[in-house]
DNA sequence: TTCATTTCTGTAATTATTACAATTATAAAA
DNA sequence: TTTTATAATTGTAATAATTACAGAAATGAA
């Protein structure tokens, strides 16, 4: 991913006023690339900033969405997560641990006939299973 | 997909004792394979079965993921999806109709090295973008 | 300083899902 | 056939995530 050198700058060039909430939640995003939720950005934000509302989270990550400074990630139902690696890359959840891990996957080697004039505008991929280390834990 | 001939032998075989209210959930999986919600399940059922309960539905789904006859399809963050088709494929969702096209992919070209030595258990891939159709509507 | 606009906040409403206790159905044993 | 135990279903209440919305605060230009 991108190395973000200055919050301030990457939300002007986004479109984004760069308010006091929005810069403090986007370097959250950019420090945690643990795919977050909005419960975890809330909790630990509003010690530091304890007027912080839970809608302004909810907006804020939704405007970033949709300015395409940060991607949603669905691998539980659940519970919505969200990354500001916004590249095209793959996450393994690991059912033992809970811990999500990303790789990266080769897109164009996919190959699929039956999509084939669609307009892909994001790709997804997520694996489930059992990490390296949980699975030798458990041996 | 494998073809199912019968419902009431396919929960049997997979361990489920075959009630009124599972056989006819499981057969309108397979007759929609469109991922249907709860909500479309339940809607579309209670006019032959009366006394669905909603949480009869949510039951039964958990218990066939459990039993391993039926995925759960993760697309928009705020609604489950069911699949009776457990075979690894993956979804496309068009942004313009909404509709859903299953396109099967070679799980084996993906070639991660990231989790070589993590142990893979479910692969979920899913594409947003246009379909072809809208494509060629908006144009 | 005033005014218009944008952002943030808090509460209430909505929606999906789960927990749980009571009822009903099923099937084996007496 | 009746009894009994177990499993499945149901309905309601509780929980949790998210959205709607109106008022307050902040911003920035006139």
């Amino acid at each position: 991913m991108k190395q973000i050198q200055n919050t301030k700058t990457h939300l002007i060039e986004a479109g984004i006023k760069p308010s006091y909430q929005r810069i403090k939640i986007f370097e959250y995003l950019i420090e945690n690339l643990n795919h977050p939720t909005v419960d975890m950005i809330y909790k630990d934000l509003v010690p530091y900033i304890p007027t912080l509302s839970k809608t302004t989270v909810y907006n804020t990550l939704k405007f970033f969405v949709d300015k395409g400074i940060t991607q949603i990630i669905n691998i539980e139902n659940n519970e919505t997560r969200y990354d500001a690696d916004t590249s095209t890359h793959g996450h393994f959840k690991c059912i033992k641990c809970g811990n999500i891990y990303d790789f990266s996957f080769n897109e164009s080697n996919l190959n699929i006939k039956q999509i084939e004039n669609f307009e892909i505008k994001q790709t997804h991929l997520y694996i489930k299973g059992v990490c390296e280390k949980c699975k030798n834990k458990n041996n």
